[in-house]
DNA sequence: ATCAGTGCAAAAGGTTTGCATCTGA
DNA sequence: TCAGATGCAAACCTTTTGCACTGAT
């Protein structure tokens, strides 16, 4: 299952492309295989980067456009952590998680829980939303950060 | 109860301050009484302009000096709603509780259940986390809004 | 040819900061 | 008095955009 999952996510962003009346340039492909090589969270700014030592004579406004594209395409997905600049998250074919952010190393622990997400459903439902997405952020100390000074 | 949580507000401000060897000066007392008196969610932009209809001579800077100290003195919260722009809550002495945001009209809902924030904490405890805090978000179409054009 | 894509640099927004000046305990 | 506070404008950072040029069909 190592690249076809790739294959994958190449295929959906094609479709999505080919969809919209858009090209796969090379430039796409590039930002496309970055993302996918490399870590589930980024931000642009570190995608640039990896990029840039891969291939150069890609612009950071190519990229900015390209991650855009790729969130139309559900290939990634804007996370709000912070409101400085903004993260991504590679939305992998497995299920529905929440995260954990360790506010001393920003490692960030991916979870799911069933009964988390049947109360959740529950109080969209009690207040008439009609639920889009929903968000579940855990915020403090990990284990190994607790070892290392205390939690 | 009026006048009280104002003057609850303004007495943890004034000991915040006091204990950092800081100065309850009158465009301070203007941020503050403004923040109290307005809405419970507010950004930035909001609260300059005002705190300009109330009293001429708040430079921006100085809004935004105040609201970090608020932050600091737990008077407000930072919420990560969006990432373009910062949104703050004021912490009201009332009990914890979660967001619902409509996406089509911005309205911000608050709700709490008690099951949601137990199952939480479990999962904070099984993965080693030292929960500081923690986010629900439900983003979706509300009640309202689903009426006028259907959800 | 034609229409989209790209790069560059400038523009845009929100937020922060340097500095000279003012002020309150 | 004198450290802290303020206002202004410039600086900052991330993200977006205008525009002329390039490229693929």
């Amino acid at each position: 299952m190592g690249s076809t999952a790739l294959e994958n996510a190449a295929g959906t962003f094609a479709t999505y492309l080919a969809a919209n009346g858009l090209t796969f340039t090379a430039q796409r492909h590039s930002v496309l295989e970055q993302v996918l090589h490399g870590p589930t969270h980024f931000d642009v700014e570190e995608l640039v980067d990896q990029v840039r030592r891969t291939r150069a004579g890609v612009s950071r406004a190519t990229v900015y456009r390209t991650v855009s594209h790729l969130e139309k395409a559900s290939i990634v997905r804007k996370m709000d952590f912070d409101q400085s600049h903004a993260h991504f998250e590679v939305i992998s074919k497995g299920k529905h998680h929440e995260h954990m952010v360790c506010e001393r190393c920003g490692k960030i622990v991916e979870f799911a829980d069933s009964r988390l997400e049947q109360r959740i459903r529950r109080m969209a439902a009690e207040h008439g939303m009609s639920m889009k997405k929903h968000l579940v952020q855990i915020i403090g100390v990990c284990r190994d950060c607790s070892k290392k000074t205390g939690g």
